[in-house]
DNA sequence: GCTAATTATTTAACCGGTTACGAAATTTTA
DNA sequence: TAAAATTTCGTAACCGGTTAAATAATTAGC
């Protein structure tokens, strides 16, 4: 049952016969106490499991010691990999990170980033949601713009607000990348499945596949260009049904994300086809998803450690005031898997 | 660029020609403040931009409006789910969720607590890890107790510790329906591939499944029972390939969850055989991933948002000293969709 | 052994809010 | 219109730590 009256400092100091001040420098391990005392009085501390407030610690530091990050939803597993994999980093540093999932709402997502300002986080992390938008939804981009003035915020995205730092993915690269393996296969009609359109990151990727069929000698050809909507399998499968109807199919997909891909392997599977022998797919992120499915799908993969570590440091030197790069791209590889294959030309 | 000196409510008291209780009284909408008064401040208020300081609150409130959960990873989609409408369901009481994944390893399971304990949550949600072992590791139990007489300490899941209170999901109501449906198919040889056995949801999910068959009149086998240790698809697909390899195999599989499920299905597929006309699968959870795969898995469902409201529901009222049942359980359903068949018997 | 230098410890101010208490201003009552 | 009741507002203490400056206790130097 809870509250009991709290012990502080005061009593500690009473019961070992010292001043608040050595007990002060003892629990945070400060030079200058004999070690007769500090053993005496860490007893005590530890008789009690006393645990220094955080809060009433704060208030004098100004370092709250604290991160803020804002995502769209844990549930999905892009985010849940960043989160994770900064928190243990930040944690090794001495910092928690407070998550807080917005929807992708703005009335949320604002919300949310004035409470982390009162609870004086000393950075933001910015992961999805509005922030992906183009143009920004502008209520927005002038909160963050306020917010980038007082405290760093480092997107895990591009952005071109002023006092931004930003740590991104090379989906140009990567969606070259995808297209220039299926071309190596011998597939020249290679379809796009993408998400909405008003997402930067589907700007990049439909700009870097049409850019790699040119190079690759290949016109891109506005039919294989699905627009399916939400990010899910669902969309998956209804924009891969399309695809499957049209006169002249294509033979290889690549999907902006591996849900999408997953969706588009059933819309195969229940056609009666099969992947590879009838077509092959390409999925973006290498998440789980692509080892759960039948085949296991190729996907184009990036180091979520590396990406949370750049993330991380970048916060960290940014409250630190040490100089660091405003941008830091990070580079992706194909994984290959069971869902492409050669074909005849 | 960070660093300017924060405002304070003493700068807005002094250029509204205030006291800073008042200037607090307006911030925390309490009445006894001139409407004129109110706006005049409010306005100086705004175009600063000013926040007060959650920090410097809560030292005097003694109300950090703070909770933390723990658990093992939230790239699993289970505390993903769970996590997400907490903090929901808790931002609208006007509470932060602090969320720590510990990886189920006790020295960051400890830290975490401890670490929570100094930030003066007001309660801890605790999900899954440590505390679902069976025995409880000694000194992680030894540190829970002890925390648990400090604040209300609300456990996803079973715990028979004192002064704790307990949200669990049925699983033993969820494996009965789970092997009643299959017998109803008309299924005698019904596997079970479960996880660690140390985890107490094996032991409990094991002795349903034990029970519900020889209420049907089908004596358990052994062999059909296999502890595949982890939790995931590869575990499955392992485990599944055992069960296969049996002289006589079953016709029917429950997996404790649907990652397992997804890895069954792989085994499987992978030796040529298919579902549900080979083999019927059923799956525990009934999350995403089961939609993700062909054919789609039956699997045993839970409405996490009830969980998930009975979890901050019984937190909000331990911490106001509300009575609430120290028990709650969440009941479960079948999902019925492509992985079993009915056979002929 | 005595002074100087160094180290250990305490005192008290401070961090930025909230709030009990009392004074002042306003409204109500008679 | 004065007294009483009520409302508004300011003063100052308090929440629980940290830390600069002052002081006390040791150690070093000669």
């Amino acid at each position: 049952m809870p509250t009991k009256k709290e012990i502080t400092i005061y009593d500690i100091a009473k019961e070992a016969g010292v001043s608040t001040a050595t007990v002060s420098r003892i629990l945070s391990n400060t030079a200058g106490v004999k070690q007769e005392k500090r053993d005496r009085v860490q007893a005590i501390v530890d008789k009690y499991n006393f645990k220094p407030s955080a809060i009433a610690r704060g208030l004098s530091d100004t370092h709250s010691k604290v991160i803020g990050m804002l995502c769209p939803d844990v549930r999905n597993a892009y985010y849940a990999n960043i989160f994770m994999e900064c928190e243990r980093l930040a944690f090794e540093k001495g910092y928690t990170l407070v998550l807080n999932n917005a929807f992708t709402t703005e009335s949320l997502e604002i919300a949310f980033m004035e409470k982390l300002m009162e609870q004086r986080v000393e950075c933001l992390f910015l992961c999805g949601g509005l922030v992906d938008w183009r143009p920004l939804p502008p209520l927005f981009s002038q909160t963050l713009a306020r917010f980038a003035k007082r405290i760093p915020v480092i997107v895990a995205g591009k952005c071109e607000l002023d006092n931004v730092y930003q740590v991104y993915i090379d989906h140009i690269e990567g969606m070259r990348t995808a297209v220039k393996h299926l071309v190596t296969l011998g597939h020249s009609r290679i379809a796009f499945l993408h998400g909405f359109s008003y997402i930067y990151q589907t700007q990049d990727k439909l700009a870097a596949y049409r850019q790699a069929l040119e190079e690759e000698g290949i016109a891109p050809r506005d039919e294989y260009i699905v627009d399916a909507g939400e990010f899910n399998e669902q969309s998956g499968l209804l924009g891969m049904k399309r695809l499957l109807s049209l006169a002249s199919p294509p033979t290889a997909v690549i999907a902006t994300n591996d849900l999408m891909a997953a969706g588009a392997l059933q819309a195969i599977s229940r056609l009666g086809y099969s992947v590879p022998a009838d077509f092959s797919i390409v999925g973006f992120d290498d998440s789980l998803i692509t080892d759960l499915t039948e085949p296991n799908i190729s996907s184009i993969h990036y180091d979520y450690a590396l990406y949370a570590k750049n993330l991380v440091e970048t916060g960290l030197s940014a409250i630190s005031g040490k100089p660091c790069d405003r941008v830091i791209v990070i580079p992706t590889s194909l994984t290959v898997k069971e869902s492409c294959r050669k074909i005849d030309v």
